[in-house]
Parts: C-alpha cells; structure tokens; sequence
RNA sequence: GCAGCGUUCGUCUAGCGGUUAGGACACCGCCCUUUCACGGCGGCGGCACGGGUUCGAUUCCCGUACGCUGUACCA
C-alpha cells in the first residue's frame, strides 16, 4: 500500500513555523516513500475561522519549496479537502456510533458543565465528564432523549469511552504508549452547532482519505488514546502515529509569538532564504546522523527517515538560522539574487543601478553580512556618495600629511586603462615603495574617503565595483573639503 | 491536581554496552590580512540524580528531581 499523509492546519492565522516544520516532515516521509502528501483544511471552528489563513498556509509551503499532491486547490479522488464542506458525513458518522452505542447524546449547558468541573476539582478529582450523574442519554434514557431531541433541546453527541483496561499504540518516534482507559474523557464528536469536533472529523478523514500515516505534533499525543477508541468504534484498521518534538522557546515553553517571530511569513520577510529556513527546521528535530549541516530539497526528502526524529523539544536558534542564511547567501549565484537586491533597494532613496552592478555589490559584500537585505545599509556608499565620515576612524587615519600623499594617487589613477582592482593595486604598491610608506597610510585614508566607513570589502575591489568616475569624484571631493 | 512525554556541551545534535563522548552554532584565543568579514588552527564546555542488571553503563531496567504538553461544544 502507497504511503498517505496528510497536512491538517486549521486556518486561524499566518502559517506557525512549527507548523512548516509539520508539513515538511510530511512532505518528506511522503517523498521518501514516493507516496502522497494531501492537505486537508480543518476549519471546524466557526468561531476562529480566517478568511484569508487557507492562502497564506498554501502560499508559505510553495515558498518553502513543497507542495501537496492533493487538496482544495489541487482537489484529487477523497475530496472536498475542506472539513466544513463534508459536515453531512461526520453528522452520518455520528450517527452510526449512536447506533452501535458507542456515543450517546448529551444535553448539558456549559454552565453545567462548569459546575461539574469546579465540583471535582474541589475535591481533587480530575475533571473528566461523568456519565452517570449528567443530563445525557443514558441518565435520562432513551424515551426521554428522542422528546428532548423532538423538541430540538440542543444536544452533542458524546463518545461512550470503555472505562476499563489500557489503550496502547505504537508511535513511531516514542515507542509504546499506554493510557489508563479510565482517564479517558467521554470526547464530545459531533458540537451543538452540528460541526464535529478535531477528534471525530479528524478519524473519519483520516480514515476514508485512506491516511497511511500520521504525522504531528506531541501535542497530540494526550488525545491521541481517544482516536485510537474511535478507530475501534467504527471498526477500522488504525494508521501509524508519529508525534513530533515540539519547537520550543529560549525559555523551552512551547514555542510562541510572545518571544518574537513565530510565523514563515516573519522570517521571509526578515529576508531569510526559503532553503535555509527549510534546512534548519529540517535539523530541528531530525537527524541523518551527518556531521553536515547543509542539506538540499532533494537531499532531505533522500535522507528522511521517521526513526531518526527526536523526542525531545528543540529550542529554536535564532543565531544559528542565520548563520545557515549566510551559508546560502554565500553559496548563490550573484546574478540569481540581483533582481531581488534591485526590489530591496526601491524603498530607499538611492540612484537606480543595473542588475549587473548590483550583483557585483552582492559578490563584494556577501561575506560580511547574513542578509541581502543588509546590503543598503551596510553598503550604502555603494549606491551614494558618503556624506559622513566615521569620525574616529578619521582621526585615527587622518594625520596632516596624508593630504599630500594621497594626492598624488588621483592622477595615477585617472591615468588607468582598466581601473581593475589589479591594476590599482599594482599602482598604489609601485607607489608606496617608491615613497617608503606603509600601506596602511594610503589604505585607510582612501577607504575614509570612498566609504566613510571603517569596515567594507577589499579596497581595490570596493573601487574597482563603484568605478574610475565614482571613485576619483569622492576622492577629489574629500581632498577638498574634508582633508 | 491528574495523565502522558521528555532529559548528552549555553543551543541544535552524533552515539543505539567497551569511544581520549564526535560535529555544528555561539563564545574566547591564534594565524591569514588592507579594516571588517571569510577561511584555517586551537580552546572553553555535556551524559540531571540515585539505585539496580552487567566483567563493563551515556547507552538496558526501576525510582527521584526537573521540564514540557495535555486535561474545552479549540485545533
């Protein structure tokens, strides 16, 4: 049998980066196994529901780089792939369970429910449903519950959990778990509204989509006891489970908006490459077992394997993610990323450059930085002439005679056929050795005249980009009104 | 509270009974050098604790501690 996993967000906002981290190990398992990986919307929730959350889900994973085999853009054979467009089969699907006896309806009020809970709490019980003293089914017998139903008294329908014995399963990452069938809540499936809850609509799916595996977060792991009741209840055969370690914060709390950005949308807009993005949240939490740490699409999905993911929640590493940027960054090819650098710089105020140039700046600066996006700020002076100097670097590499060694560049320079940054190197050596100076004398004075600034690219190299016009105009400005 | 899960350098991790406990990020130092980086070299730094099992435990078992998640008519 083909392998199928599905991705199941619920569409309440920007796509979680823990949640990327979900659809990718889907997407790699699936890949691995040349099976598919689906995308199942799971918008139950009338109450959360947002509008504009499916795109944006959609949208992130294409920018990461992957995408599903089936779902409600793509559609495919177990469609519709929205929960809210196949409410009619976990209503027919509740209803089966009713009539098995293994779910009942309930009538209580949440206000009844309250009490019911602040009352075992008060006496140190675990708040858990009980089925013997509420206002349901089996309390109010069946005469009872078909005139309530009748009269349309709002009701649920509730899962009539077997309270004794163990519930057991295999994950695939932790091994067997066992849950006391006694700590098992009575599960409402099907809300008073007549939509079903997570725990129902997620079996039915999962079942009738033919879901080989599941794939998810821990978080699911408490729940995960009740599916295993429901799959029994309707007598089908149980996918495998795979829970995955949670992405944590500094403080090892599950990761959240509080600590800073949390959504893909964040981190692309923060200018970080979709593969390294990708790369890192790949190695958080699985391992091939590699001293690497640089891994492609296609070598991901080759090495994946579920055996390999952690049990334990990974902390998130900011610094490390970008220095995995800085590694892509460095690996591009220049000309690839110039368009993206040209869109950047719109929003400043700079002069329009060719695409050609601006691969020559993002070559010349690439090292010293993680982001492309750093380019305008780092290296502004690529773009406009300085207008300020770093006054500690001047004073520091200005002294009253380097007005006069200087001056004797410019014409060398003008006098250049090519103004390579060979070419000026030969001249300014030729230069201080007929003169016995430092290099340092002449180095630093031009880098304070053309950049204004004391950290930058090679010199000859960062003249050589800005040109022979450019170039000699910022020196003989400095010459003349700085110096 | 109850339940489940988890615990190797600060962080991400390798390890699946015998290793000088390996790599990466970060940090520190040195080298290179035209500043800053990059790169190279080196350093700092870890098996939560206590019992077993075993000739031998980071590794297997049981406790303890700590942490996390769950405990909704949310997913």
């Amino acid at each position: 049998m083909s392998v199928r996993v599905r991705f199941a967000p619920s569409p309440t906002g920007f796509l979680h980066i823990g949640g990327l981290r979900t659809a990718l190990y889907n997407y790699l398992f699936a890949k691995h196994n040349d099976g598919e990986c689906i995308l199942r919307i799971e918008d139950t929730d009338q109450t959360r529901y947002v509008e504009s959350a499916e795109k944006a889900i959609v949208d992130m994973c294409r920018w990461a780089g992957f995408d599903f085999d089936e779902g409600p853009e793509q559609g495919g054979k177990y469609g519709p792939y929205r929960q809210s467009e196949r409410t009619e089969l976990y209503q027919t699907h509740a209803s089966i369970l009713i009539e098995n006896g293994e779910a009942y309806y309930a009538f209580d009020t949440s206000e009844e429910l309250d009490r019911m809970r602040e009352r075992q709490q008060k006496s140190g019980l675990a708040p858990k449903y009980d089925r013997t003293i509420m206002r349901n089914q089996t309390t109010l017998g069946e005469d009872e519950t078909s005139r309530l139903l009748a009269e349309g008294e709002p009701s649920v329908i509730r899962l009539k959990v077997p309270h004794t014995g163990e519930i057991r399963f295999n994950d695939l990452v932790r091994g067997e778990v066992v849950f006391a069938a006694r700590d098992i809540d009575d599960q409402i499936l099907l809300k008073s509204d007549g939509y079903p809850t997570y725990h129902l609509a997620n079996i039915v799916d999962d079942h009738l989509m033919e879901i080989t595996h599941v794939i998810r977060g821990e978080e699911w792991l408490p729940s995960t006891p009740k599916h295993c009741i429901l799959y029994d209840a309707f007598g089908w055969e149980k996918p495998k489970f795979a829970h995955l370690p949670l992405l944590l914060n500094p403080d090892k709390t599950k990761m959240s908006k509080r600590h800073g950005d949390v959504f893909v949308e964040d981190f692309k807009n923060k200018g970080f490459f979709a593969e390294a993005l990708v790369n890192f949240i790949a190695l958080c939490g699985w391992n091939p077992s590699s001293d690497r740490e640089i891994f492609s699409m296609s070598e991901l999905i080759e090495y994946f394997a579920l055996e390999k993911v952690n049990k334990a929640g990974a902390i998130f590493d900011y610094k490390k993610l970008e220095w995995m940027n800085s590694q892509y960054f460095r690996s591009y090819n220049p000309s690839d990323l110039a368009p993206e650098l040209l869109r950047i710089l719109d929003q400043y105020d700079y002069p329009k450059v060719s695409a050609e140039y601006a691969a020559q700046v993002i070559k010349l600066l690439r090292e010293r930085i993680n982001f492309i996006g750093d380019i305008p700020t780092f290296g502004d002076y690529m773009f406009v002439a300085p207008k300020n100097f770093d006054e500690e670097y001047k004073s520091k590499h200005w002294q009253p005679e380097t007005h006069g060694n200087i001056a004797p560049l410019v014409g060398m320079f003008e006098s250049t056929v090519e103004f390579s940054h060979q070419e000026l190197h030969d001249i300014v050596h030729a230069y201080i050795t007929e003169k016995q100076l430092a290099l340092k004398l002449i180095i630093h004075p031009l880098r304070l005249m053309i950049t204004g600034k004391q950290v930058g690219a090679g010199m000859f190299e960062t003249m050589e980009v800005l040109g022979k016009k450019e170039t000699l105009s910022r020196m003989t400005a400095f010459l003349e009104n700085n110096a």
